[in-house]
DNA sequence: ACTATATATCGATATATTTCGATATGTTGC
DNA sequence: GCAACATATCGAAATATATCGATATATAGT
């Protein structure tokens, strides 16, 4: 399951308000830099920053054509945030398997 | 979808290599705070932050028994942030419908 | 080669988050 | 009621992140 640090990268790419507004664009298909830019109320160079956490997660993937940036899913990254998140979230029910470390609440 | 602000809580949930270390033991069923404490290495008024941001995110809920606190996930929350997750990362490929807005790049 | 345009990078600043120690609140057992 | 303990809250400091303006890099068309 790789590490908690790159594993936090990931969800991280998912908690910023305009980082989720640009992946609602991107659902729409593949869609250019200058055309998220249009409809987001931030600059250019706060917008390069933010795609490049949304790439560096994985879950976006950018295509150069020209001077143009298209951006759009890649469903490898996409995978594994689904992936990490069932992990972090599913319950193992190994009853057999008893709690290693005591403390002080259990009598 | 509710808004941008409380979706990205859900996120901002999971990306703290804490949150997630925390998220891990809890896979492995209920477990006390105090618990939790002596495993990671963080004092009690941290542990009791995180545990706040995971409980308002709604994927953990806690269980006051005397003086414990027992945490354990909401499933209720789970599939929340399972859904949000599959919002914000799955393509609409609604051809029919064109994009509204046009963009320099679109010749 | 020059100009215009698209995107990335840099440096500074504002804001948010993590962490701690100190203290408050609440529970248990005497 | 009081002492001991578990957890929550508060305030401050350290660190991280978001944001901007300025500038660098790269591409396209003249």
């Amino acid at each position: 399951m790789q590490d908690y640090k790159s594993n936090a990268i990931v969800f991280k790419a998912l908690c910023d308000e305009n980082r989720l507004k640009i992946l609602e664009m991107i659902k729409d298909g593949e869609i250019c830099a200058c055309k998220l830019l249009e409809e987001l109320h931030i600059v250019q160079s706060t917008l390069s920053h933010h795609m490049k956490i949304l790439c560096d997660s994985n879950i976006v993937v950018g295509r150069k054509e020209g001077k143009w940036t298209y951006y759009s899913f890649n469903e490898e990254g996409i995978k594994n945030a689904e992936k990490l998140l069932s992990y972090y979230t599913t319950i193992v029910s190994d009853k057999n398997a008893e709690s290693t470390s005591k403390c002080k609440c259990e009598k």
